[in-house]
DNA sequence: TATTGTTATACTCTATAACTATA
DNA sequence: TATAGTTATAGAGTATAACAATA
């Protein structure tokens, strides 16, 4: 198989060989598609997909702790406190040290973060509107489904 | 939906919303699921999969330039330099410069470079296969069509 | 003047280990 | 002793701009 995936308009041909039906080559190129789309129709404040995803997901779950945030989003501790050190300083994120185990951190939005999250709902869903459109309603739920499939097999830790 | 997809064992529920069937949140975890078998199954040599893609492409198409390589991989000339001039002291790449545009640099790969190719794809062919095991094999080719229409719509640069 | 690739810089992400404070 | 999070460090990816050589 050559280019023909990959549009390199008038530009030589590559020959790809089996890299163009491999998994990890086209989750790579979708990511990249994902992220393009997500820069164009979301965010001009600067945030980045994988930092709203944790911003989101604070704010569905007020009081989480940093350490089950970090598993859940396979965020290494050391990065996730910067992360989130981050948010803080922006004014985002409240960090409290509950009294029950001190050496732990519980997280929650501010009123400025959730105002934040609210506000980029509307631009986000059109966003994700905008990535179903490329197939039918069936095949779009296929892909998801399939996906979810791929990520649930033999999830070890 | 809750963290079901994940499995965080025995851990505290988290909340993910709409997260779990979102396309980005989806093709970032299966990248990572990828990674993890790919590691498992192929690479003891320290090579990463984006580095191998590189290496498979030349030794695919010999005397390709540079730039071109880059533009197929997504990658920016600035990072392909580097990652090429790794791959040149590591011995696997030759890089020429052409008569014909002096400005240009096409690479190949090396005898060194073509052998470690040849020997990485059986482990390869496994892994390919141990990724597909999840699937059926019409669900496999589904999600691959569904990824490559997904990636080649609308495919400006 | 435009193009190819390089260098330089800066920021983010990833990975690891050493550290602290609590438990 | 073990756990939660932090700090420090290093490597790799990403992005941009300035630059040299060549066209």
């Amino acid at each position: 198989m050559n280019v023909s995936l990959l549009d390199l308009s008038a530009e030589e041909e590559v020959e790809m060989g089996e890299l163009s039906s491999t998994l990890g080559f086209l989750l790579r190129l979708a990511q990249l598609k994902g992220f393009q789309g997500y820069y164009a129709a979301v965010s001009e404040d600067g945030m980045k997909p994988g930092e709203f995803t944790v911003l989101r997901l604070i704010a569905l779950n007020p009081g989480m702790r940093q350490g089950l945030l970090a598993r859940t989003l396979r965020i290494k501790p050391a990065h996730m406190t910067k992360l989130v050190q981050r948010m803080v300083d922006a004014g985002l994120v409240e960090r409290t040290v509950p009294p029950e185990d001190r050496r732990s951190v519980t997280l929650a939005v501010t009123d400025e973060g959730q105002a934040f999250v609210t506000s980029q709902a509307r631009a986000l869903r059109a966003f994700e509107q905008q990535e179903r459109g490329t197939f039918t309603d069936e095949e779009f739920d296929q892909l998801i489904a399939l996906l979810q499939k791929f990520i649930a097999e033999g999830h070890s830790r």
